[in-house]
RNA sequence: GGCGGGUUGCCCGAGCGGCCAAUGGGAGGGGACUGUAAAUCCCCCGGCUCUGCCUUCGAAGGUUCAAAUCCUUCACCCGCCA
């Protein structure tokens, strides 16, 4: 017998890691399992990265298991040392709490937590964690640990290599694997999803269960996400690409998508389309015989926005892009139709009693660069444009003529960053 | 606890009294080519009220006309010894 579901995985590379896989798909197979992932709050939001795993999660439910997404409240607070060469810097605990609520928050739109049958259940390791003391850990759980297996982890022997670590930070294996035993315990969790990092951790937490409840549970891990030409996933030039649409607007989510390297497009689909296999090769076959017509592109960027930020934002996004980087004149939308666009974008605020700033002014008050000496380069560079057109001087600026419908300007730097100016 | 080595711009890493906002590489940005892609080539890459001024070379003091470069103290890291 073989599961459906890890057969898709399999298809979609999803799978880096298990522990015995026979037994695990005999186990999913056989009734819905309950599973968990822990995300550690280390930000306000979770970001593309953490997608890949989330959305996992959201298979698993598809097929019937049931989801525990877990909230780091406790784990957050000390800091994996896992796929880092360097001690953390450890956050406010009040500030963590906060970080708690929101991912909490983010996580609920991707799971079902209604469902009859399978509904999803919210954990915080800060419940069970809290409330025990320093010695009842180190007698109930931490006898358990051999320090000789914690320091043969990689995340811990790498550090000894480098920076060295912090017993904070050492112990951090001991607070997962005492989630994994809880949740065990509380919801008969036998198996733990997580980035291939997260291997050593899962695995402490499957021998603690074995050692204290005498049962085996199991372990999946996903690889970790990289691009083809090697540089981190998820990253563009404003830093990470987060779901909070107040960190990243669904117009730059869906952006981001739409500009991926036509490279990466047959495994972004796999990874992150729930779209049926079928229309998935579909989709890489035509995008690999006409790449610049970027179908493939697009599908996944509205997918993805769609999920993240809903249908509405989605469209806002994707007929702003339309509008925005169409062949047409910029008057020749409507007032209607560019006022939505521009609305999706970085954008100022100017007095039209006043003067007109600069663009250099301009474009650095929308954010777009971090100094006006960076929009100054552009202009020197020959990157920026007002409505379409060149700027010509570092001390050019827009006059009323130049207004779109009379209250609007588009700024632009280089061929895809855009922004608006709106006159008051 | 002792001795030695280190701490440089987003990252790695040169510099070791003036010619240093600081070599080089990477990341990033602009241009050309294309498709709001990649590769390639060219250019840029601390900030500002920009022919000049201000802030930066772990922190604070000091020597000097002049310090990232010398001295003192402190902090952290890495070795060796105890």
């Amino acid at each position: 017998m073989t599961s459906a579901l890890i057969e898709d995985l399999e298809w979609r590379g999803l799978i880096a890691q298990t522990t015995d896989k026979k037994a695990l798909i005999a186990e999913l197979d056989a009734a819905p399992t309950s599973f968990y992932i822990g995300f550690d709050p280390t930000a306000p939001s979770l970001h593309v990265g953490n997608l890949v795993v989330l959305l996992v999660m959201r298979r698993f439910q598809l097929a019937g298991h049931k989801p525990i997404p877990l909230v780091g409240g406790a784990t957050g607070l000390v800091g994996d040392p896992s796929g880092r060469n360097e001690e953390r810097s450890l956050n406010e605990s009040a500030t963590v709490e906060q970080w708690v609520l929101k991912i909490r928050n983010q996580l609920s739109r991707f799971l079902d937590f209604d469902s009859k049958s399978n509904a999803a259940i919210m954990a915080n390791n800060l419940d069970w964690t809290a409330p025990v003391s320093a010695l009842e850990f180190l007698r109930d759980i931490g006898k358990h640990f051999s320090v000789n297996q914690m320091l043969a982890k990689d995340s811990v022997a790498s550090r000894l290599e480098s920076g060295g670590i912090s017993y904070t930070e050492f112990s951090y294996q001991v607070l997962q694997a005492f989630d994994f035993l809880e949740l065990y315990r509380r919801h008969k969790c036998t198996l733990q999803l997580g980035g291939s990092d997260q291997w050593g951790n899962i695995v402490a937490g499957l021998d603690l269960i074995r050692k204290v409840e005498g049962s085996s549970a199991h372990c999946l891990t996903i690889p970790l996400m990289a691009k083809s030409d090697g540089t981190k996933f998820g990253k563009t030039a404003g830093g990470s690409v987060w779901l909070d649409p107040e960190m990243t607007s669904p117009y730059a989510f869906y952006q981001f998508w739409l500009n991926s390297d036509d490279a990466d497009i047959p495994k972004y689909l796999k990874v992150f389309s729930f779209r049926p296999r079928v229309e998935i090769e579909e989709l890489i076959k035509s995008h690999e015989s006409n790449p610049g017509l970027r179908e493939a592109h697009r599908a996944l960027a509205r997918e993805l926005t769609t999920l993240v930020h809903g249908e509405d934002e989605c469209i806002g996004a994707e007929k702003a892009a339309l509008a925005l980087f169409g062949q047409g004149d910029l008057s020749e939308l409507g007032e209607k139709t560019l006022e939505s666009a521009l609305s999706q974008l970085p954008q100022t605020t100017i007095s039209r009693s006043e003067a007109f700033p600069t663009w250099v002014d301009l474009l650095a008050a929308t954010g777009v660069v971090e100094s006006k000496s960076a929009a100054r380069r552009i202009v020197k560079e020959g990157g920026a444009y007002l409505n379409n057109a060149k700027v010509p001087s570092e001390d050019f600026a827009p006059t009323p003529k130049d207004l779109l419908f009379g209250r609007f300007l588009l700024l632009r730097k280089g061929k895809r960053d855009l922004a608006a100016v709106i006159v008051s």
